[in-house]
DNA sequence: TACCCCGTGACAAACACATGTCAATCATTA
DNA sequence: TAATGATTGACATGTGTTTGTCACGGGGTA
């Protein structure tokens, strides 16, 4: 079978889908690019893509709607492209359950390195199903006992602390919006985002090294929260 | 004749509507309430109205497109209330040549004080047509001599500084935004307004007593300059 | 009642973005 | 070539928003 990882591009600026074209095709990838959501959803359904790169803002149809649909039948892994004043549906596609974004302008090696992070989710999803413990430098959790060692002493978290960090962890690489969170956690939608950040910094007090320079849970400024196991 | 200002309000929610009506009828104005641009418009034409108030948003048509109608026909001054997140609508808006413009929630205070504004603007342009000197305080520009005295010393401008004080003049009390600016002065469109800030702290180092506090020409964070003769 | 957990308000810190300032460079012209 | 003005980049300042932190009070439970 064929190694190469295949990466659709769905993005109608010419210019720029032919730079990602050249660019990822440089770093074994094997690229297809749709100019239009019509074509980025049939080249989906043709060749099974390991990776999505979708742009906000395409001429025929609503990216975040294109992501809706998409999600109903598919959990590749999506990374959005988006331009400045497109936070909202940026947001929104998050909150559907886009893996990551990232801004334009950017650099090849911003985009190479978010890819390289969403293959890796695709790895782990296959390998994770029967673990039953997670381990990262002095963290370790253990599912089936509900116990959580940090430097292999046992540290205590209330429901909520315990029910957030499993959030994270079982999405690790991936960003989650404070809607996302609030909507696993408390079951309710559009809710205010301050109990997030009390439990994110308890959390961080119990778990972290040093909280101003988190090792395991990032802010994304503006969006939300994201575990990185790095 | 009436001696009364006939304001019309543009404006869809009905609470903010008859709330304007009740506050603007108590300062002795008389004032028109459409809810609808259509409404608006033929309010217009049949009353002729001295200041609008234009809220953006409209059910039935885009606010600034109505503004760009009413402008072919008319230069009655024109007062936006916006939301947050019509900032793009808002700078549109003033680019088409809206006199200034108030953010929701806003107080009635603010409102009375901008129509006072607006309403001046109507008085000054009638009075400023054979006009060729411009002064207040320490400041006197004359047109025809074009020279510009402060605390009645000559200064020198250069001719982009001299150009950019006469359109600040020119309209007093108006916001005019960078894209507008730059197009009068330079000529074209959706440049950087880089040169913008350096000019306007070019004639305020040479106009103002206080740069930190400006008399004279006042900053609109995010939209643009205005000049104030108070 | 004492304890634990959660939610909330108040405030501080960090951050992103717009604007102000300065200085170097470039173009024009006397 | 010297002088003036325009443009540009780098950096400082200011302003508004988002996030982090702390501490208090309510509600449930042993």
């Amino acid at each position: 079978m064929n190694e190469k990882l295949k990466i659709l591009v769905i993005e109608d600026d010419k210019y720029i889908s032919h730079f990602i074209d050249i660019s990822l095709s440089k770093e074994n990838y094997s690229v297809l690019v749709a100019e239009t959501a019509a074509e980025g959803m049939f080249l989906f359904s043709s060749h099974k893509p390991d990776v999505i790169l979708l742009d906000l803002g395409l001429p025929d149809r609503d990216g975040v709607d294109l992501l809706r649909e998409l999600r109903t039948f598919s959990q590749a892994p999506v990374l959005i492209v988006s331009a400045r004043g497109q936070e909202k549906e940026k947001i929104a596609a998050l909150d559907l359950g886009a893996n990551d974004y990232i801004t334009k302008p950017f650099h090849m090696g911003e985009l190479t390195a978010r890819i390289r992070v969403a293959e890796r989710s695709l790895q782990k999803s296959a390998a994770d199903a029967g673990e039953t413990v997670f381990s990262c430098d002095w963290l370790t959790v253990d599912y089936e006992k509900r116990r959580v060692l940090v430097d292999n002493e046992e540290i205590h978290l209330t429901p909520i602390e315990y029910k957030t960090l499993i959030l994270l962890i079982s999405n690790k690489g991936k960003v989650l919006t404070h809607n996302y969170i609030i909507k696993q956690i408390w079951g309710y939608d559009g809710g205010d985002s301050k109990s997030v950040r009390v439990f994110m910094a308890n959390l961080r007090r119990k778990l972290e090294k040093d909280t101003t320079h988190p090792r395991f849970i990032l802010t994304e400024v503006g969006v939300g929260y994201r575990f990185s196991d790095k």
